[in-house]
DNA sequence: GGTAATTCACTAACAGATTAGCAAACCGCT
DNA sequence: AGCGGTTTGCTAATCTGTTAGTGAATTACC
């Protein structure tokens, strides 16, 4: 059985990768502290920064945040005044988040220090380095596509066999969440 | 005040590297949930599956986890029988992880699995984009310092402003964890 | 040799990731 | 109108990351 060695010849890749982000982020991480934003908040503060407003499921796709995760971070960030949510008036199950003018104005003091952060790193390893890595880094995301992705949606048509839970019935009429 | 730009200018190459990470570690995912572990369950069976034990510093410098991740985690491992810890005899702070038989066992039969998907994954991009993509990620590794390392390291001589929690004495003399 | 500084592993508290699952709202069709 | 199927955002449970800080053991230094 050769082809079926109990060796591991290749170089743990996911993890060369978590340590280049944890490496670059570092440089970051003190930006953000000094705000009192986490990772994840910032990610959402930027894409919003874009736009006017976004749905739920597109910052979930923007930010690669988890839906599970999303329904948490979105309720801190509106309970510490950084986002609004409220429902879409034709589609009720949908929801415009937006950022408040707080929010907006703390990005707007955060993005000189981002940006002199990005010159400093790109100094430190060069400009066209960093140019290729990201090059090479969207080839990546072009070229290998998510395990698992176009799978069959694995319709769970059977009963539910856990406890009950309380049905958390959604506010209906009213637009605030 | 033209370089104090309130806009975000460069991409966010931490979320591109996130990114990047989430779309390889895709492919390994279900091999890991087949044998139910985890990431980062199965970051550390790797490293000890090369080496007869190591000691957490260790293990947290090469698997990339944060030391207070790290005890919880070795905790679990070691009560579903993945992991032993023992104290070092001649210093009684320092602790030796090695892996359990059925760990290593376990790791022997996901081996052939981890590798054929490491190659699947080279077919796909190409085994010198591959090699090049992971030149780039250890040269900005060894060029791109960790920022706040060698800092200072903070000496807290002031007091506790906490409420005391309970002592959890070292189970002194005994050498099992 | 005794005290201060350091190292090591750990706990606590909170935020986020992962997996599983679920109800309400919408859509297409009859 | 009614029914099956889909979309959307959400909850629950468990595990991990981050920050702050602690006790015990060891080492450095006077």
């Amino acid at each position: 059985m050769s082809p079926k060695s109990t060796k591991l010849h290749h170089r743990n890749l996911p993890l060369l990768l978590l340590q280049a982000r944890e490496r670059v982020i570092s440089h970051f991480r003190p930006i953000l502290n000094a705000h009192g934003i986490t990772e994840q908040q910032w990610r959402i503060v930027r894409v919003l920064y874009e736009e006017p407003w976004l749905e739920p499921r597109e910052i979930v796709e923007l930010c690669r945040i988890s839906s599970p995760s999303m329904a948490g971070v979105l309720a801190r960030m509106q309970e510490l005044g950084l986002v609004t949510r409220r429902r879409i008036d034709h589609d009720q199950r949908r929801v415009r988040v937006a950022l408040t003018p707080r929010a907006r104005a703390m990005a707007a003091r955060m993005a000189p220090g981002i940006e002199a952060t990005y010159r400093r790193i790109e100094r430190r390893i060069g400009r066209p380095f960093s140019a290729h890595l990201q090059q090479l880094l969207d080839r990546l995301l072009a070229t290998l596509e998510t395990h698992g992705a176009g799978a069959a949606p694995e319709h769970h048509g059977g009963r539910a066999r856990r406890e009950p839970r309380r049905p958390a019935t959604r506010t209906t009429g009213g637009q605030e969440l």
